[in-house]
DNA sequence: TAATGTTTTTATAATGATTACAAAAATATG
DNA sequence: CATATTTTTGTAATCATTATAAAAACATTA
């Protein structure tokens, strides 16, 4: 996606693509790490003259509530950010803190007996160790 | 579950039984209502003389660590606590703030490929509107 | 383009949840 | 009972996030 696709997908969803904006979307979808508001700023104040953490707050908070991006609550103490907002499942490692994507179909979640409930979000996550850091530890 | 039994599964699970620790953990068996420390603190407070938020906050990760309660992350800003360490699932209602229970058989979540992978964790949760509060906006 | 009004961004301060720390209290051991 | 260990407490520190108001960017119209 370059940043034509970008700011024209933001404004489908009546987001209006200014400039910060189109280059936070570009970070989460070109780098696909699940990054907090610091992995971003970190990573962005060397590409975006005078970027302040405050916008990325407010863009985030943006994207989330116009349905262009996920906020996902694995640990408590952060918040990471995710630009697939398409159904599938998360693993975040206690060793290297990664968090990493598996899809799973729809139809392949648990479906609860919740009468009369208004579903909005499923979330489906796991906690371990990835395979990589088991390797580690094992040899 | 009485303060005996109570107090025999926390040494079976290697925790010392000790006074506040028994009254925490009997709250969140009773009660099931998956409460945030300041919930606990602000119930408990009346009931056991001089407790310290503190305190909750130290034993609650104790209990985490040993097994004997989980801590559920579904919004970014809050952790809720669980003495039900069963295989279950979650719905956070978004109007009155409720989180309550549903059942899941371990077999029916999803069961990706991550060849190599240590799974110690599995959560699944949705967020929406419950039924009681979906029928007073409807009314 | 210039003038004007609106939206966005910024810097700073405020908030709120959690943790760090050291002293006091409780508990266990001999 | 005396002593050592563990737990709890109160306070201060930390960290992520939000509130606020001024500055900058942007859009609109003349
Ligand atoms: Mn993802
Ligand atoms: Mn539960
Ligand atoms: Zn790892
Ligand atoms: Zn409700």
């Amino acid at each position: 996606m370059d940043q034509q696709q970008i700011s024209a997908y933001l404004l489908k969803n009546g987001v209006r693509p200014l400039q910060k904006r189109v280059k936070i979307m570009s970070y989460l979808v070109s780098k696909r790490n699940h990054p907090t508001v610091d992995m971003i700023y970190s990573d962005l104040i060397h590409e975006i003259n005078g970027l302040s953490k405050t916008t990325i707050y407010n863009v985030l908070n943006l994207f989330v509530q116009s349905g262009v991006a996920l906020a996902l609550n694995i640990e408590g103490n952060e918040i990471r950010y995710d630009a697939d907002t398409s159904t599938h499942g998360h693993f975040k490692c206690k060793v290297c803190t990664g968090v990493i994507d598996f899809r799973i179909k729809k139809e392949d979640l648990p479906n609860p007996m919740l009468e009369g409930f208004r579903i909005d979000e499923q979330h489906f996550y796991l906690k371990g160790v990835c395979s990589f850091c088991a390797n580690k530890i094992e040899a």
